[in-house]
DNA sequence: CGTTGGCACTCGGTAGAATTGACTGCTAAC
DNA sequence: GTTAGCAGTCAATTCTACCGAGTGCCAACG
């Protein structure tokens, strides 16, 4: 980091007190009306003890330096994306409202059943404590070995393959066989099939009968058919809460409809939420992520792990104008809460 | 294809060639434009003969009769519901453009894998021929019956229990057990619950173990968590493709907030499609479903059936000002390549 | 020197008046 | 019954004037 030698010049990345003072107070004033602020209401803010003429002094270096920016000649100053990120960058981590907080422990204090099911709810959650659109992303199942497998009849020729991973994941494939199959053929192929998978990950390379017979033949299609999973999606789940918050949130109909599209391809997302994560960022914003069509968003996650393994992230979509003290404090808690969750049911159990 | 028996109205619910002719030319014309339509407009149509004086004394009676409103008084005139549904029911059913036709076939050609992914494959392919929102239900496994229950050990406190039905749904369920559980124990339950289980559905009242060592606990448990499925959802399953589309067909920014909101509750969606099955229509318009903010929303349903029992169905949700005919023949025909989908893919197998 | 009050200036937004034009309903003639 | 013509209505548009929020600059002040 480079000192505040000059005050002018140079986007050094740090700003004396009196700046960094305007830039938040215009950074809240902004997320709270939606509205260009100007010098005399960033002066009567509390925190700024200087006269309205020096603030403008102030805003125009703020300016020249790219923290804000002007819609016309006599309006008041909007945050830029750079603005935006000082603010984050130098944010003192926020608590959460008690209310909230006790909504979040009454959350996790009761939920039940399935990781899927969890998943979705905790998206929930975060949608209703936030009133923004929420994302949540659990990992796939690539890294976890096989528990079991299974060959079920459905008819004759057709069967339904049932793998169970470790990570507690159901997956199901249904087989077409050419021929009439036997109950006990396929007692045996499932059988044989355990003993063949179990243990193994899916980009295993195992050793399938090469006979031709009717059992080796479902051995054989099962493997192929479940080794086929792999390059589609890697199993990630996506949950996303709230879609309709982004009518709410965002204001011209065109963005909506862009944000909207976006939130529709569920693997752009989870690429998404990956990239951010990858780059070690808990928020990003405009055009950070560099998905254009979101340049008008803060998108803020938060991992969330099993083991110290990263298993997946919660994730917070809003306008660039968001109130990012309470949402990164509300992913923060959720995906620690969750985390704790995870780790807790391997605990008790 | 026309129904409606429901008759009562002041006036009949019948309109001679001419009245017919006019509201036909006002719904194509609006549907189009979105602009209310004058007199004249609708005398130049080719299949009105008559001068726009003539229209214009038409257009009171059809005013009067309820099925035209005027925005203002210099105005032309719009469609009301009643106006539409007239329409609707006398619609000529319309045939796909051959653009669209050679779409559904190439796309029913190619589909492969679980019914799941088929249902929301062809969610999407609705949207990508009409730009509507597309809903796909498919029918819960309420009445299939178990084809087999296995139970498996993820630890020894902490087992899952997978079961397969006879319509090829897989649902699983974790148990925690307040005790270790031995492999063989798990064997012996699983033995267990495929001997109480198979053939019923989940409705079923079984006969449970009351005795109190482990493999009956477990068998307890099992039993209850699954019975548990019941009352939350049926197991519907739902697949909307789309969602953008909202944005783009509606202009407000509130009616696009208020569809949103209501798509995002899958289950009213359910409910909302289930209800305009029953009442027999095909389509819903405006306040006819009864649901309040989908006033401003047509409905298209179709119903999907497997071995001529329901089993779902496609849905197509757009505008009151929407087209109907092009909605409604993709509708039509995308229902009965499904329904001839499963239907086939029964039979071969 | 930095800070401040004062002042002229800019320009988006709004309110009202005038205008336009796309309709209508009515009526009288065909 | 149909039509042409005409007067009337009213939303939308344009224009104008004006207001005021907010700026940049400058001179004065500690």
């Amino acid at each position: 980091m480079a000192r505040r030698a000059t005050k002018e010049h140079s986007s050094t990345d740090d700003l004396d007190a009196r700046k960094a003072t305007i830039l938040e107070a215009v950074v809240n004033e902004h997320v709270d009306t939606a509205q260009p602020v100007g010098s005399s209401s960033v002066a009567s803010n509390a925190d700024v003890v200087v006269s309205p003429a020096t603030v403008r002094s102030e805003m125009v270096a703020l300016e020249r330096d790219g923290y804000l920016a002007q819609p016309h000649t006599s309006a008041g100053r909007v945050p830029t994306d750079k603005g935006y990120r000082y603010f984050v960058d130098h944010l003192k981590s926020g608590v959460l409202g008690s209310a909230q907080q006790r909504q979040v422990n009454e959350f996790f204090a009761h939920v039940r059943g399935e990781v899927e099911d969890v998943l979705e709810q905790t998206s929930l959650l975060l949608t209703k404590m936030t009133s923004y659109t929420s994302v949540v992303v659990g990992a796939g199942h690539s890294t976890s070995t096989v528990l079991s497998v299974q060959l079920v009849n459905l008819d004759a020729r057709h069967q339904l393959l049932v793998t169970v991973f470790s990570d507690g994941a159901v997956v199901k494939h249904s087989i077409m066989s050419g021929f009439d199959v036997s109950p006990v053929d396929v007692a045996e192929a499932s059988r044989q099939l355990n003993a063949l998978l179990i243990g193994t990950t899916l980009d295993a390379r195992v050793q399938v009968p090469s006979r031709t017979d009717h059992v080796a033949t479902l051995v054989r299609d099962a493997v192929s058919v479940l080794h086929a999973e792999q390059p589609t999606a890697e199993g990630e789940q996506v949950f996303i809460g709230g879609s309709s918050k982004v009518a709410e949130v965002f204001d011209g109909v065109d963005t909506v409809r862009k944000v909207l599209g976006i939130l529709e391809q569920e693997l752009l997302v989870v690429s998404l939420v990956q990239d951010i994560l990858n780059q070690g960022l808990s928020v990003a914003i405009g055009a950070e992520h560099g998905y254009e069509p979101l340049s008008s968003c803060a998108v803020i996650v938060a991992p969330v792990t099993i083991d110290n393994m990263p298993a997946g992230a919660v994730g917070l979509l809003g306008p660039t104008r968001m109130k990012y003290r309470e949402a990164m404090a509300a992913a923060q808690v959720v995906s620690q809460h969750l985390t704790r969750h995870f780790a807790g049911e391997e605990e008790r159990g």
